[in-house]
DNA sequence: CTTTTGACCTGACTGC
DNA sequence: TGCAGTCAGGTCAAAA
């Protein structure tokens, strides 16, 4: 599931081998993978063609790319199961490939949008003064960007009426974090995903944050985090992060550090997985 | 205002 | 073999 390390590396692939050229022609094969364009996939397809695309850009788990035209940007999300594909421009369709866009050059390749789930998808926004699509206002910045303010983070943490995974997940806060690396983040710091956020001391939230950026560097380094066939990289390669976590997944499992079999929670209907030894719930739950 | 819940979506898997 | 049920979960609109 793309997460953060997930997104930075479609992101250069994207600044690698779509930057810089111009759309010719696009398709939309799925209208469903354009909602949030609320012009609609033939507005989406005019307006791109002819364009020329600038630098591939990220804010947590959303990308864009700035058109030459000057005030738009093409957004993206990956969703569940997005991939952005280069490919070979005769390479056979996707089973899932929802647009493409074919390039006015002769480099022989085109760019595809392929998803199964169809939670993801492309759409085009006017960029705001500050850079960002306009309709991204509310992400918070992720914690790879240097500008993210540890301190306000922290204040926001305790004036939360909250737990901690809530706020992980939640993207106005912090971004780029999904259920995978808040496990792997939590297990790390030790602490329970239903910890109240306002209980949480400036060391503890350091040490979180610290953690969250360690698992989210180590992830990238490997080229992301992979389960399945779903996630795909630009290129089409998948991560092997996926050998490496400790919490996510790991139902049964000896705890890495004390073993104890790790446990899975029903959680906002999905999974929390964690050590019931080294992550002590809090007493008021 | 803040916080929580449900809808969206398809394919793999499980149990009867 | 078929079929119903469950799970995967990021985001946002709507409800509380």
């Amino acid at each position: 599931m793309p997460e953060l390390p997930e997104v930075e590396v479609v992101r250069r692939g994207l600044a690698r081998w779509v930057s810089g050229r111009t759309a010719e022609d696009v398709e939309v094969l799925h209208p469903r993978a354009v909602r949030r364009h609320l012009a609609g996939g033939e507005d989406f397809a005019a307006r791109l063609r002819g364009t020329g695309f600038g630098t591939a850009m990220r804010r947590g788990k959303y990308l864009w790319i700035p058109l030459d035209e000057g005030s738009s940007s093409l957004l993206g999300h990956l969703g569940m199961s997005g991939q952005l594909l280069v490919r070979p421009s005769g390479a056979p369709d996707e089973k899932h490939l929802r647009i493409r866009v074919r390039f006015a050059d002769g480099l022989g390749t085109e760019l595809r949008f392929v998803d199964q789930r169809t939670f993801g998808g492309l759409s085009l926004h006017e960029t705001a003064p500050d850079g960002l699509p306009d309709v991204i206002a509310h992400i918070a910045r992720d914690p790879l960007d240097p500008a993210f303010d540890d301190a306000a983070f922290h204040t926001a943490l305790r004036l939360r009426r909250t737990t901690l995974k809530r706020a992980l997940l939640d993207q106005s806060l912090i971004s780029g974090v999904g259920n995978i690396y808040a496990d792997e983040a939590l297990w790390r710091s030790r602490l329970h995903y239903e910890r109240p956020t306002a209980s949480l001391t400036r060391p503890r939230t350091t040490e979180l944050l610290g953690h969250v950026r360690d698992v989210m560097s180590e992830a990238l380094a490997q080229g992301g985090t992979s389960f399945d066939s779903l996630y795909v990289n630009v290129n089409g390669e998948s991560g092997y992060f996926d050998r490496s976590l400790d919490a996510y997944g790991r139902e049964d499992e000896p705890c890495h550090r004390c073993g104890t079999p790790m446990r899975r929670r029903p959680w906002m209907n999905r999974s929390s997985y964690f050590c019931p030894r080294c992550q002590r719930p809090p007493r008021t739950v």
